[in-house]
RNA sequence: GGCCCGUUGGUGAAGCGGUCAACACACCAGCCUUUCACGCUGGCAUUCAGGGGUUCGAAUCCCCUACGGGUCACCA
C-alpha cells in the first residue's frame, strides 16, 4: 500500500450535496490534508435509473463553497482517471472476469420473483433473509439450459463459508463478522454494470486509496468489501465509520424531514457562511482532544492540524439546530461588514427593497444599514425582516409603540425634533442627530426614555430596535420628517 | 428475526480506573445600554439508561435487562 494517505468521497449523483455527505466529505478531507495526501471526488453512478441530470455539479460546487478541495476528480482528472464510475466499465469487466474464471463468483439465473419469494419464506421462519446458493453449484449444462430458457444472469460474489471477517475501523475498532450470515451477494447485473460493493472496491484499491472514511450505514457492507479485496488479491485500505446524524428529535434524519434543512446550497442561500458549516458540521460526531477539548470555534486551517479519525464518535450526532444558529452568528460578527453586504445585497434586491445597480452612495447607505444589524444576524436572509420599517411607506406603530406614543410629553417632545430638524442644514449624520436631540433635551426638559422612546416609536414605529442616531440618519431628514408629521397631523 | 452498534444535564458534548463530572448552546439572575441586540459576570448533572459484578476505588472494565439505531437490495 502506498504510504501516501489518499481518502475519497464517492457520492452517488442523485441530489444536492447534503449535510451528511459534507461531513464525510469534510472528514475525508481533513485526513488526507492533515497528513499531507490527496483528496479525490468520484462519482459513483452505476445505479443509472437513479442518477439526476446536474447533480454531479450540484455537489462538486457544494463542496467547493464549503472550501473542500479534491486534488482529482471528473473535473480536472488525475492519474486515475475516469473518475466516474460509468466510464470505468471495462476495469470493472476485466476483474469481473477474473472471479468468474477462478469461480469466485458464478452467474445467478434467479428472477427478482424468487428472490422475493425466498425473502418471505425466510422472514416467516424467522430467519436471515439472504441469498439461498440456488444458482451456487449449477453444472455447466444447468446453466446453458436457464440461458436457454431466455433467463439473464447477474453475478454473485461466492462468500467463503465458515469464515470470520474482522473489519479494523477507526471508530470502533475491530468489529467482526461471520460470513455464514452474509449470503453471496450481487456483484454485477445483467447488463454487466457493477453494484456498489464490487465499483467501489476496484476503484479504491486501483485508486490507490488508504483510507476510507463513510457513513455507519456502510459498516455492514464493510465485511463484503473486504472479502472481495482478498478475492483479487489486494490489501484492504483502513475504515472509519462516522456515526448518523439525528434530527433534532433524535429521530434519524430522512430526506423528506422538514423539521431541518438538510442541504448546503439551501444554507448557502440563506446567508450561512462556509466556515461556520465547515465548523458546525465538524462536529458533528467529532470532538477534539486535549487543551482543544475546550474550544469549538475552528477554521478549516486549524482543523486540518488537529483533526484525527480516532477521535470521531460512536454514538450517533444530534444536529442541534440552535448552536448552529449561534455558530453562524460568530462568524458574521467576525466577517468584514463589506463581505456581510454583499451577501445581504441580493436579499434586498429580491424583497424589493433595493435595486439590482447601486451608486456609489446607495452602496455606502445599503452598508452602513447591514451595519446596523451585523451583529444579531443568524443567517444574513434576516436581513430583510429586520430592515423593514425603513422602508415602509407608512408608520405601522406596534402595541408598545402606541403606548409609548400615548404619554403626555409626547407631542412636545416630537413639535421640537422636527423643528430641529428642519432647522438643521446638510445631511443628519449621526453626531448631528445627537446634537440636534440634546437640544431638544435642552427646550423641553425631557431626557432619557421620555426623551428617546417617543422620537423611536414615531420614526420606526417600534419600541426596540437597533442605534436611534444611525437610524434616523439612515432614514434622512426627509423620511424622518414626514413621519414625524404626518404622526403630528401637520 | 439474525448480525453489528450506541445510551453522560433541557440540548450538543469532554471524560479511556482515583476530577468538586470539562466546555458550549439554551435558560435564569445581575451588569452595560435611551430600547433591542452584542458583550461581561454569576447560577444551572451529589450524578453518568436500569440492575448485578470485578476493584481499596467505576461514568470509565465484565455480564444481564430496557430503550434507540444500522444492516441483511440487481440503492449507494
Amino acid at each position: 500500500m502506498a504510504d501516501r494517505v489518499r481518502t475519497r468521497y464517492a457520492p452517488s449523483p442523485t441530489g444536492h450535496l447534503h449535510i451528511g455527505g459534507a461531513r464525510t466529505a469534510l472528514f475525508s478531507y481533513l485526513w488526507a490534508k492533515k497528513h499531507g495526501g490527496d483528496f479525490i471526488v468520484r462519482i459513483e453512478d452505476t445505479d443509472v435509473e437513479r442518477n439526476v441530470a446536474d447533480a454531479e455539479e450540484k455537489q462538486m460546487a457544494g463542496l467547493a463553497w464549503l472550501g473542500i478541495q479534491w486534488d482529482e476528480s471528473v473535473d480536472v482528472g488525475g492519474p486515475h482517471a475516469p473518475y466516474r464510475s460509468m466510464d470505468r466499465t471495462e476495469i470493472y469487466e476485466e476483474y469481473l472476469q477474473r472471479l468468474l474464471t477462478s469461480e469466485q463468483a458464478y452467474p445467478c439465473y434467479c428472477t427478482s420473483e424468487e428472490l422475493e419469494q425466498d425473502r418471505e419464506k425466510q422472514m416467516a421462519a424467522g430467519q436471515a433473509p439472504r441469498y439461498i446458493g440456488r444458482c451456487r453449484d449449477l453444472t455447466e449444462e444447468e446453466r446453458a439450459a436457464r440461458v436457454a430458457e431466455g433467463r439473464q444472469a447477474s453475478i454473485r460474489f461466492r462468500v467463503p463459508g465458515g469464515r470470520t471477517i474482522v473489519v479494523e475501523d477507526f471508530v470502533r475498532g475491530n468489529v467482526s463478522f461471520e460470513t455464514d450470515g452474509l449470503g453471496d451477494f450481487i456483484i454485477a447485473r445483467p447488463d454487466g454494470r457493477p453494484t456498489y460493493n464490487f465499483a467501489v472496491t476496484i476503484d479504491d484499491a486501483l485508486m490507490e486509496i488508504t483510507d476510507v472514511v463513510r457513513g455507519e450505514e456502510h459498516i455492514s457492507n464493510t465485511p463484503r468489501q473486504i472479502l472481495l479485496y482478498e478475492a483479487i488479491g489486494w490489501e484492504a485500505p483502513r475504515f472509519a465509520h462516522a456515526p448518523l446524524i439525528l434530527n433534532p428529535d433524535g429521530k434519524k434524519m430522512s430526506k423528506r424531514d422538514e423539521s431541518i434543512i438538510q442541504f448546503i446550497d439551501q444554507y448557502r442561500d440563506l446567508g450561512y457562511l462556509p466556515e461556520a458549516i465547515n465548523n458546525f458540521i465538524v462536529l458533528l460526531g467529532w470532538a477534539p482532544s486535549g487543551e482543544k477539548a475546550e474550544e469549538e470555534i475552528f477554521s478549516l486551517a486549524e482543523l486540518i492540524d488537529i483533526f484525527s479519525l480516532d477521535r470521531i464518535s460512536k454514538a450517533p450526532a444530534v444536529f442541534d439546530t440552535g448552536k448552529l444558529k449561534w455558530m453562524n452568528n460568530h462568524y458574521i460578527k467576525e466577517a468584514s461588514l463589506e463581505r456581510i453586504t454583499e451577501l445581504a445585497i441580493p436579499h434586498l434586491v429580491k424583497a424589493g427593497r433595493i435595486t439590482e445597480s447601486l451608486s456609489e452612495s446607495e452602496r455606502a447607505w445599503v452598508t452602513r444599514l447591514v451595519g446596523l444589524y451585523q451583529e444579531q444576524l443568524d443567517h444574513v436572509a434576516q436581513i430583510v425582516d429586520l430592515t423593514a420599517f425603513f422602508f415602509r411607506e407608512e408608520v405601522v406603530h406596534s402595541a408598545e409603540a402606541t403606548t409609548v406614543l400615548a404619554e403626555e410629553q409626547v407631542p412636545i417632545v416630537l413639535a421640537a425634533f422636527v423643528e430641529q430638524v428642519a432647522r438643521h442644514e446638510g445631511e443628519l449624520d449621526p453626531e448631528e442627530v445627537k446634537k440636534l436631540l440634546k437640544a431638544v433635551q435642552k427646550e423641553t426638559g425631557y431626557k432619557g426614555k421620555q426623551l428617546f422612546m417617543p422620537v423611536r416609536a414615531a420614526v420606526t414605529g417600534e419600541t426596540h430596535g437597533p442605534d436611534l442616531r444611525e437610524s434616523i440618519s439612515l432614514l434622512g431628514k426627509e423620511q424622518v420628517t414626514s413621519r414625524l408629521n404626518t404622526f403630528l397631523g401637520n
